[in-house]
DNA sequence: GCACCTCGAGTTCA
DNA sequence: CTCGAGGTGC
């Protein structure tokens, strides 16, 4: 009897919560409410009261748990199961014929590839994880490898379904990566600039930035106000062989995917679709910026691969952006940390999607030249990908005569020296080792977040401490007291104390950051964590000479050369002699230094299939961690083998070439060593 | 010697 | 984000 009831309840709840659910699937993805919402209101009331007297049988897909779990303190980082990964731009005809053609050069002329166009919404992309049917975790793109975890946040927009559409009796798919869009209407963009403009509060400069600030809240709450919207466009893990197929199985699933979209066969096709898009764009009700075009077959996606970041299989042709016209009041020359002179333009203060653009970066001397910019021109601005300023072009045919064209200037602004332009260089570089740019640029970047992250030391502190002769170069800053700190502007009790913490926690920065923020040319952080892990102290580093520098992977002669000039100065040597005695690190841990005399150091290794006890990401890391490369196929610079059980055709290729092959044991006894 | 990728360096505004 | 330049593979 009891069961019985418990079954019945459960039953009337779960036929509400699916009449619910359809409901906004009518309203939120189809467009096509069937009630109005006085009744889609009654119907959720009904829920919660149900839900509130039985509230062992909340579930955590119920429509009534979109808002739950109260505010959050920030965000944590999660991995993508697989990247997302981003597109390569296009901006015209002829670089999408381009693209058609790197494509067909991958396959006989007799293949049929099939293009999938569909519109590109402006805002950011997600991805939604579904394990058995429920959404359990959703996360930004972040670096297309590590993104944030927005879950509680992505549960408010109700296009997402928190529990996949499934027929009675289908399959429910054990795991499924949906990746799309989050966007903000344009209607509720300005509903709620108006909102923020009466509350004297800053407006976000364009739907896409209020997008990304709405679900970057930490009370969910709040991002359920906003009326975000949600488009699927692809499937990571749960993919169809074909793109077209992953969509309607989206479709099917309920979620909103883009009307719009259509399979075709040509460019010219292609091309014709893009122009619609580019017309009807306006009429949506959503801002895109381009229209996307992806191969429709996955096994040709495979085939075509990615370059670096960019899949080849799939671009983005972007619209043309927003331009503006202003006029060039100026052009000025900064100085960098390295030397180089830039021009910039200081321009009449235009508004441009959403900010108000003053200036902009000239690069160098050629591209002056190149586009004849004088001081007085009317020019064509833009921005590029949306965030930095870039001149485009001269409005030549508003020039009165009174332009006065650019000469770079023969000596340094900073301090009068001449300076110098290499041949076969664009750059015009000050050589004067004593110029204050260098020092103060160098400090900028010394304490740079990639280097040695001293919070609190931007660069009007840094000026300061300049100005009043507190500091004249790194060391210095580890010199400094309270009292010293309180003479500047703006420098209270409270940030002299953070910044002294923030000085004395940079302390324990590892080397490579020591070495990265001493600023040697050609040494990012990418060359300073190699060199570091090569040679583990400051002392072997400097010891080393042009040869066994430039032998080493990734460094070639012109960084060797500058990492040897760059000991050679006895005012270098005398600062990493200061540094050290304030306590900075100048030696790797034992554990990140790598043995060159390692066997697997610089040799070439492919794992293939599977090994009995490491998964194989952990193998290669491994392998990594010592020094050594790791491909994905089998060739004759192959140096080592790892097979495990069911190894196919890559074994057989390594017996082929005779390349050595291990069993795990024997690759685990070797690497531990 | 050339093509391709990766890295370094400089960049804007709120 | 974009450019130029360094490094490497073909």
């Amino acid at each position: 009897m009891e069961a019985l009831n418990k079954e019945m309840v459960i039953s009337e709840i779960e036929k509400l919560r699916n009449e619910i659910r359809h409901h906004e699937y009518l309203y939120y993805v189809l467009d096509t409410p069937k009630i109005t919402d006085a009744e889609y209101d009654v119907l959720t009331l009904k829920l919660r009261e149900l839900e509130a007297c039985y509230p062992e049988f909340i579930t955590n897909d119920s429509p009534t748990r979109r808002v739950g779990g109260g505010v959050s303190s920030s965000f944590t980082e999660v991995q993508h199961l697989s990247p997302l990964l981003s597109l390569g731009n296009v901006f015209s005809l002829r670089e999408l014929e381009d693209f058609e053609r790197r494509v067909h050069s991958e396959f006989t002329p007799e293949t049929l590839i099939e293009y999938v166009v569909e519109p590109k919404i402006d805002g950011l992309a997600c991805s939604l994880i579904y394990e058995k049917g429920q959404l359990v975790r959703a996360a930004t793109r972040g670096d297309g490898v590590v993104g944030e975890d927005v879950t509680h946040n992505v549960r408010t927009i109700k296009s997402i379904p928190l529990k996949l559409r499934v027929a009675p009796g289908a399959e429910i798919p054990e795991l499924l990566d949906v990746r799309g869009e989050v966007y903000m209407p344009r209607v509720a963009f300005m509903r709620l600039n108006a909102e923020r403009a009466d509350k004297g509060e800053a407006e976000f400069a364009n739907p896409r930035n209020a997008a990304a600030g709405s679900l970057r809240q930490l009370n969910p709450e709040v991002t359920a106000a906003r009326s975000l919207g949600f488009f699927a466009y692809a499937v990571g893990t749960g993919a169809k062989p074909y793109h077209a197929e992953s969509l309607a199985m989206l479709t099917a699933y309920g979620f909103r995917v883009s009307e719009n979209w259509q399979k075709v066969q040509t460019i010219s096709e292609v091309w014709h679709l893009i122009e619609l898009h580019d017309k009807k764009r306006r009429e949506l009700a959503y801002d895109t910026d381009g229209v996307v075009v992806k191969i429709n077959s996955v096994e040709q996606q495979k085939t075509l691969g990615a370059t670096g970041k960019d899949p080849r299989w799939a671009v983005a042709f972007k619209f043309p952006p927003e331009q503006a016209e202003t006029t060039v009041k100026d052009i000025i020359i900064q100085v960098g940390r390295t030397g180089v002179l830039t021009p910039a333009a200081v321009l009449e203060p235009v508004r441009l999607s959403g900010s108000t653009i003053s200036r902009a970066t000239l690069h160098n001397e050629d591209f002056i030249k190149e586009k004849d910019i004088r001081i007085g021109d009317h020019v064509i601005i833009n921005k590029a990908g949306e965030i930095i300023p870039e001149v485009i072009r001269v409005v030549t045919e508003k020039r009165n005569g009174q332009e006065q064209p650019f000469i770079m200037p023969s000596q340094c602004p900073e301090c009068e020296w001449e300076v110098e332009r290499k041949p076969g260089e664009v750059a015009v570089r000050c050589s004067n080792p004593h110029c204050p740019a260098l020092g103060r640029e160098g400090l900028i970047h010394f304490v740079s977040r990639d280097a040695m992250n001293i919070d609190g030391c931007g660069p009007a502190v840094i000026n300061q401490l300049i100005a009043k002769g507190l500091v004249k170069d790194p060391a210095d800053l580890y010199m400094l007291t309270k009292v010293e700190l309180l003479q500047l502007e703006r420098m209270g009790e409270k940030s002299a104390d953070n910044l002294l913490a923030a000085i004395e926690e940079s302390k324990s920065r590892t080397f490579d950051k020591v070495l990265f923020a001493l600023g040697i040319r050609h040494v990012g952080a990418k060359v300073a964590r190699i060199l570091a892990r090569r040679f583990g102290s400051i002392a072997k580093l400097k010891a080393a000479q042009m040869e066994e520098l430039s032998s080493i992977d990734d460094i070639g002669p012109k960084i060797a050369e500058s990492v040897v000039s760059y000991f050679a100065v006895p005012l270098h040597e005398d600062l990493v002699q200061r540094l050290s005695e304030m306590g900075l690190n100048f030696m790797m841990p034992e554990t990140e230094i790598i043995d060159i005399n390692h066997v697997f150091y610089g040799k070439t290794m492919v794992f293939t299939g599977t090994l009995p006890t490491l998964d194989r990401t952990t193998a290669q890391n491994m392998a990594l961690a010592v020094g050594a490369k790791v491909a994905s196929s089998v060739s004759k610079k192959t140096d080592y083998v790892v097979a495990g059980r069911e190894a196919g055709s890559k074994l057989v290729k390594a017996e082929e070439l005779g390349v050595k092959v291990l069993s795990e044991q024997e690759f685990l006894a070797l690497v531990q060593e």
